[in-house]
DNA sequence: CTGTATCCTAGCTGATACTG
DNA sequence: CAGTATCAGCTAGGATACAG
């Protein structure tokens, strides 16, 4: 917990997070990239069951646009039927102290929610 | 980068990752928190200046949000001009390492983007 | 200064069906 | 299996004006 950046902070640090954001904005793009994160590798299909309530539609987009954005690699295999396999790339693997924060804040808050409602 | 979690993933991780995101959707609210955060105390006219772009309606509701979900607390200072004051609650402090990652990754991030335009 | 109240629209999103 | 196409509803979010 640094403290030391929470003084006279700044529009940079602000702006900053903002940009991570943008990155990271969509309904579902953190848990797509969790997603990939946890199993390594993972197919398309694989992620659809993974991400609890996302469409096949909603899938595609995200998943373009993660791979614009060189956080994920998408590879088609060569195989009977149509597969296809996503990973992060070295960028996104970046990503992956941000993945293991969220999820473990994620975790807690629950928690905190089943916590707050047995009052 | 602790690999040991991104085994055989889980369902769990996924949601967990999913909430915290639900907590934090918006398109400000991250940045309104680490405004908050990074000067500790801050009014509802600071927050307007220091994120860039936001709305005072959207200001007011994902504050409104924020709060109610205990993230932070509201003030009225007994002043001349009615003042309020927001802060991190305890609670809200504990997304403080989660700031702190998303700032770091965003300004590599841009870095990264710059570095791109160049070639 | 700190909000509320309206009005309005781009685009996000889901449902469903179809293709290679 | 891995998408794309289309239709249609909803709502997040912006602009503007007003209020305590």
């Amino acid at each position: 917990m640094t403290d030391d950046v929470c003084q006279k902070g700044h529009k940079k640090e602000i702006m900053a997070v903002h940009d991570t954001m943008d990155v990271l904005s969509g309904k579902w793009k953190i848990s797509i990239i969790s997603s990939i994160c946890y199993y390594n590798k993972r197919r398309f299909s694989d992620i659809l069951n993974d991400v609890n309530g996302i469409s096949n539609k909603m899938l595609s987009k995200e998943l373009k646009e993660l791979e614009m954005n060189k956080l994920i690699k998408r590879t088609v295999l060569d195989t009977q039927s149509v597969t296809v396999q996503y990973q992060l790339t070295e960028y996104g693997k970046t990503l992956q102290t941000i993945i293991n924060d969220l999820t473990d804040w994620g975790m807690k808050h629950r928690k905190v929610i089943i916590g707050e409602k047995e009052k």
